[in-house]
RNA sequence: GGGCUCGUAGCUCAGUUGGCUAGAGCGCGCCCCUGAUAAGGGCGAGGUCGGAGGUUCAAGUCCUCCCGGGCCCA
């Protein structure tokens, strides 16, 4: 048989014919379309075709400057990138003004330790106080601006569209003066204030420490078990319900005892049993658990347990001071174990934060007599007084043990924090820090800014997940106090002065006058100008709060006088700010319909913007909230560095490129945390590359096609309001809708998942197997402009319209691509373009029985290939139509089902027969063996051409 | 330790107010096509729904406890 006579036909088909590549090569390519979109440019020119649109804000939360984007950094924009994207093409007006956060210690940090290295650091420490920090705050703000710069262009690269070109930064002036409008109006409505707090404290360099700067070393100390005398020895009798003929002590232990002149408490658990015992001669009290254990690490003879009694007994007792003169109480407090210790806890609200809770809650004094420099200050006995803490502790043991309080003492070694930079042993001390105050009620409202943020939680914000809700309320009701300043150089100055006599002076006017020039220099005015400059533009007598002695009633105040404190803004309060110092600062609209975060905002970003915005506005700054989980390694288990499996953003981009990234993130169930690991972005790649090969068979088929255009019907497209309801156009064009209603409220609920199993569902089913599969024969072989083959482009490029659009949010770059390519005439961009109407196609309602015959038809054919018959196109099927539904199908039912001929018999049941063609002849050209097949005039005798065929060949 | 939360095939996800032998896609296996070809199509095998109790005629779905993750606190 001549092979060569049969391959002849192969030029009289149609076959597909485009220039999109089959290769994506998004590595190479992305970065064209990133320029295109550049030079438009696109986000200005989207945004001004929305000029009269209804507005949508989502309001950006800004990442951290410290180093290059973090993989939850990426899914973080790439999810609002979905909704910017998906928003705009829906006609609304959604700007997007990316921010970052630049202030901090972690910037701080690494700064100093690299002028640590460099030696640097020996310098600094003779220059004035003002330019010490400003040579810090020069290399942070350098450190900042090259790492936002890293970032953008990441972000850029992941294809985001943004404002990048009016970024917001917390560092930039006029965001720093707006924080301080914020500040401002709190201090206004009454809930700044200072107050003391225990931190970490380094006597060498008399600074805070946070938890970052602290470095873990052992060190050895004094174990010591220390007998508190009751005060009341009939009170103790009764809670053990004993006869008692000698006063009992209470246990304490402790690895501080330096702290022990600022024992204001001895706390228990009111659950705990607690032992009433007899040791080597003192009669004293151990929670019962522990009698046995701390009696064996004193070496005791004897041990006798008298009597026990509930934790709770003992509460509201009171002791002796070992040796400070005064009386204290016994408290319960949640936080004692039997881990170590007593069970009895010594109790110094000044040197600890848990302590000072209890304080709080007991209406003890939070005090302190230990000054900064580490020495104690008058109100200790006068044997201690001005002693080193460190020198003390041997003291104070010494004197206990003269005193006979001290039950029993032995050197340990034990990790404790250390100075990250001096080395030494950090304390715990109480300091003056400024507070915004959640349970003081506003002046606005009169209600608290937590009573507002429940209100606020409860009724006014839309949390997506649900349990936001839930998240967020449990957060707010145990919050404690806002402490906002930190001890540090990188960030805003809280802008208090001291005046002459110690006196704090920070008041609303103040505060407005320092953001003035804040606003116009940059917080550096603060170290580089003096306090009258800075309060160039405050007057005294203007300000109902200005402290007397500032010479409120003299002409020139006295602000010459003032010494500037040093306290920054915590970076939150800072962040904060954002929905004053952008959205309203910028006219964006407030509050924002959406923030969008991971969910370790709830307690960050959301609600410490939350609390300022409701104290300020009587507002919530958003009405919605959606979080999505956290980037885990592929086990489940967190990512970081010290476990080695991290994934790096950039090798994620150069390896699969953003289109690939992106699909992967709109398959996430993004509200859980989200599994991360490089293998799952080969199976992103491999249904990305599904759809892409959708798009191209569509393209590659339409080349030879021009569509009716606006205005004008010249084109080639068929009016397919009139196509048959039974006809495969006709379905598949019903099917389009239903993707496009989907689609579009999946987009709206921000049900991305949804959209992308959508979309790929119409693409690798309803479009790759069916429709293509089906609409093949009469695209390549019909003649070209046959009407049953235009209407079929017809709907394809319609399809292309509608999917191009429809992924544009997911896949801006292929989306565009298949979108030039398909009007390669014109340089529209999909992204500039809206979702397009997609007309309701009425189509038969008998279609699910089609759909159920395909299935059983296929399955017989699986069957058939035992017989032989292995290509469909060499068969039969006979179907049995019972309620004769299927005749009107049957202009396209072969091609549906894929197979030569189709023979409907009114038969029951749902078996489907194969017969054999493989004997009938067979068309040279579309391979089909139908009854018109017959020699031609052209052809030998071996071979021929079905009608249709033989009349597009013209023979 | 507390608050919130997650745990369905190797992977990513569906599973409405509890109700037919637990679904889809990917991957995998087998096969077809060679006129979407570093493509396309078909069929198939995979799950004691984290575990154990309990409520119910009936539980992946409700309750309790346990195990293992995550975030935020302490």
């Amino acid at each position: 048989m001549p092979q060569t006579t049969k391959t002849n036909y192969k030029k009289t088909l149609n076959l597909p014919k485009t220039a999109f590549p089959m290769r994506a090569g998004l590595i190479q390519s992305e970065p064209k379309s990133l320029a295109r979109w550049e030079r438009m440019p696109l986000y200005e020119k989207v945004i001004a075709a929305r000029e009269k649109a209804k507005p949508f804000i989502l309001h950006d939360g800004p990442p951290y400057t410290s180093g290059p984007l973090h993989v939850g950094t990426v899914l973080n924009r790439v999810l609002k990138d979905f909704v910017v994207r998906s928003r705009l093409m829906a006609g609304e007006r959604c700007r997007f003004i990316p921010g970052w956060d630049c202030h901090g210690l972690p910037i701080e940090h690494r700064v100093m330790l690299d002028l640590i290295e460099s030696g640097e650091m020996v310098k600094l420490d003779t220059l004035s106080e003002d330019d010490r920090r400003m040579v810090v705050r020069r290399a942070c703000a350098r450190y900042a601006e090259q790492y936002q710069k890293v970032q953008a262009e990441q972000m850029k690269r992941v294809m985001t569209l943004a404002d990048f070109d009016h970024p917001y930064l917390t560092m930039d002036p006029t965001y720093e003066k707006a924080v301080l409008e914020v500040f401002a109006d709190l201090v206004e409505q009454g809930l700044v204030c200072r107050a003391l707090k225990s931190v970490h404290w380094s006597i060498e360099n008399q600074t805070a420490l946070a938890e970052a700067e602290l470095e873990y070393y052992d060190k050895e100390d004094l174990s010591i078990y220390v007998d508190f005398e009751a005060a009341d020895r009939e009170a103790v009798a009764r809670a053990f319900g004993v006869e008692l003929d000698q006063t009992p002590s209470l246990m304490i232990w402790t690895t501080t005892p330096w702290t022990l002149p600022a024992n204001l408490a001895v706390a228990v658990h009111q659950r705990f049993r607690y032992a009433l015992v007899q040791v080597d001669g003192s009669l004293t009290v151990i929670a019962s658990e522990l009698v046995d254990r701390v009696a064996d690490e004193a070496g005791c003879d004897s041990v006798e347990v008298l009597a026990e009694a509930q934790g709770a007994a003992l509460v509201g007792l009171s002791y002796r001071h070992p040796f400070c003169d005064r009386t204290s109480p016994i408290v319960h407090a949640d936080y004692v174990t039997l881990e170590d210790g007593t069970g009895l806890v010594h109790t110094a609200p000044g040197h600890g934060a848990e302590d000072q809770l209890t304080a709080v809650r007991e209406g003890l004094d939070i005090y302190c007599p230990v000054r900064a420099d580490g020495s104690y200050d008058d109100t200790v006995p006068d044997w201690l007084r001005g002693m080193n803490i460190w020198r003390a502790n041997d003291r104070i043991v010494d004197h206990l043990r003269a005193s006979g309080h001290l039950f029993h003492a032995n050197p340990f070694v034990h990790s404790y924090p250390h100075d990250w930079r001096s080395k030494t042993p950090v304390i715990f001390r109480a300091t003056e820090q400024w507070f915004i105050s959640v349970d003081g009620p506003t002046k606005r409202a009169n209600k608290t800014m937590r009573e507002l943020g429940l209100e606020a939680c409860a009724s006014q914000i839309t949390f997506i997940p649900q349990w936001g809700r839930n998240r967020m309320r449990g957060m707010l009701e145990s919050r404690p106090d806002w402490c906002i300043s930190r001890q540090r150089s990188w960030g805003l100055p809280i802008p208090a002065f001291q005046m002459p006599d110690g006196e704090v002076f920070l008041t609303a006017a103040s505060v407005r006058a320092v953001a003035e020039v804040i606003g116009d220099k940059g917080s550096d005015a603060w170290f580089t100008e003096p306090p009258q400059v800075l309060l160039g533009s405050y007057d005294p007598a203007a300000d109902p709060d200005a402290p007397p002695s500032l010479g409120a009633s003299s002409l020139k105040p006295q602000t010459s006088s003032l010494r500037k404190m040093y306290d920054i803004f915590d970076v939150w309060f800072e962040s904060g700010s954002s929905w004053h110092a952008v959205m309203r600062k910028r006219n964006l609209g407030f509050p924002a319909d959406l923030y969008l975060e991971g969910s370790d905002q709830h307690r960050g970003w959301f609600q410490l913007s939350l609390l300022p915005s409701l104290a300020v506005t009587g507002r919530s700054p958003f009405k919605a909230v959606l979080t999505h989980g956290f980037t885990v390694a592929k086990d489940g288990r967190k990512m970081s560095k010290s476990l080695g499996n991290t994934i790096d953003v950039e090798e994620v981009i150069n390896k699969y490129g953003a289109d690939v990234c992106r699909w992967w993130v709109s398959s996430l169930a993004y509200e859980n945390d989200v599994k991360m690991d490089l293998e799952f972005f080969d199976q992103a790649g491999e249904t990305y590359r599904k759809v892409r090969n959708t798009l191209r068979f569509l393209l590659s088929n339409l080349g030879d096609f021009q569509p009716n255009t606006e205005g004008r019907s010249n084109g080639m497209g068929v009016d397919v309001s009139g196509i048959a309801g039974t006809s495969i156009d006709a379905y598949v064009l019903a099917e389009s809708a239903k993707l496009q209603a989907g689609v579009l409220a999946a987009y709206e609920s921000y049900a991305f998942r949804t959209a992308h199993q959508l979309l790929y569902g119409f693409c690798n089913e309803t479009l790759s197997a069916l429709y293509c599969a089906a609409v093949k024969d009469r695209l390549y072989c019909d003649r070209p402009d046959s009407p049953r083959r235009r209407s079929t482009q017809t709907v394809m490029w319609s399809i292309m319209e509608q999917l191009c659009r429809l992924l544009a949010p997911i896949l801006p770059h292929t989306a565009d691509e298949a979108y030039r390519a398909l009007r390669p005439q014109d340089d529209r961009c999909v992204h500039v373009q809206t979702f397009s109407a997609v007309p309701e196609t009425r189509i038969d309602r008998d279609w699910p029985r089609v759909m159920q015959i395909r299935d059983a038809s296929l399955k017989a054919l699986e069957d058939a290939k035992a017989r032989g018959i292995e290509n469909p196109l060499d068969a039969e099927v006979v179907l049995p139509d019972p309620h004769q539904v299927l005749a009107k199908f049957e202009p396209d039912l072969a091609d549906i089902l894929g197979v030569s001929r189709v023979q409907i018999i009114p038969a029951e049941g749902d078996e489907v027969l194969v017969n054999d063609l493989r004997n009938s002849p067979r068309c040279d050209r579309c391979w089909k063996r139908v009854e018109t097949v017959t020699q031609r005039s052209d052809g030998p005798d071996t071979s021929g051409l079905c009608d249709r065929c033989a009349e597009v060949v013209g023979v």
